[in-house]
DNA sequence: GCCGGGATCGAC
DNA sequence: TCGATCCCGGCA
């Protein structure tokens, strides 16, 4: 059974609304390496509003820069971004043209890859540190700047529904480390599975 | 130019 | 709890 992939349409829609849908989604990048695939299990919204308060947590809230640009593209393309001068940070663009929405992708679960995944952030048996992170699952499935305003509706790098109806709940709750946004920082904008052992703890 | 800081991680 | 490490963005 092949499974679904996300067209460039289906994320044309609010970060609120596509983070939770992303749960249970595959994250899948093919390299020369490895085709590797993550189980999306924790999601972060940035953008737009709540409750007629702008989301000052997101990196777009002072406007369009050369870092920022993905994020003022239409929906479906990849937004990576250095972090702490070490880690990257993969986000799902969103929305429509020049409305700057993103979804951070916090935690995977590894589903395939997996070697090349244990490689890449050399460790020998597989646990939740190797991908219960944003800059960890980057590290772990090849993902860096290159990887930066990429489709998501190719064949590289793309997002695909499980074929499987997997049930499971979903927890909400504030977003991690953004304790600078005085506004952002109480948005209950983080989304995860729970019980899943890959989600990050925060 | 210079300087402050970050949607993190892992060692101590 | 704290340091690593570097690019960006704001300001001079």
């Amino acid at each position: 059974m092949k499974t679904m992939t996300w067209s460039k349409e289906e994320f044309q829609d609010a970060a609120i609304h596509i983070a939770p849908k992303l749960l249970g989604q595959y994250l899948i990048h093919c390299t020369k390496t490895a085709e590797y695939i993550g189980k999306i299990v924790e999601t972060e919204a940035y953008g737009g509003f709540y409750k007629g308060a702008a989301d000052d947590g997101s990196h777009a809230f002072r406007g369009r820069t050369l870092r920022n640009a993905p994020m003022f593209e239409a929906g479906g393309i990849s937004y990576v971004y250095l972090i702490y001068g070490m880690y990257h940070c993969f986000n799902v663009v969103t929305s429509a043209k020049d409305d700057a929405q993103a979804v951070l992708i916090r935690a995977v679960e590894p589903v395939g890859g997996i070697e090349a995944m244990l490689h890449n952030r050399r460790r020998e048996k597989m646990n939740p540190a190797v991908t219960n992170g944003p800059g960890k699952l980057c590290a772990a499935m090849e993902i860096s700047r290159q990887e930066n305003g990429l489709p998501l509706w190719g064949d590289s790098l793309y997002i695909a529904g499980s074929p499987y109806g997997e049930r499971f709940s979903i927890g909400t709750g504030p977003r991690i480390h953004i304790e600078y946004a005085e506004k952002g920082k109480f948005f209950p904008w983080r989304f995860f599975i729970k019980g899943n052992p890959f989600v990050s703890k925060g």
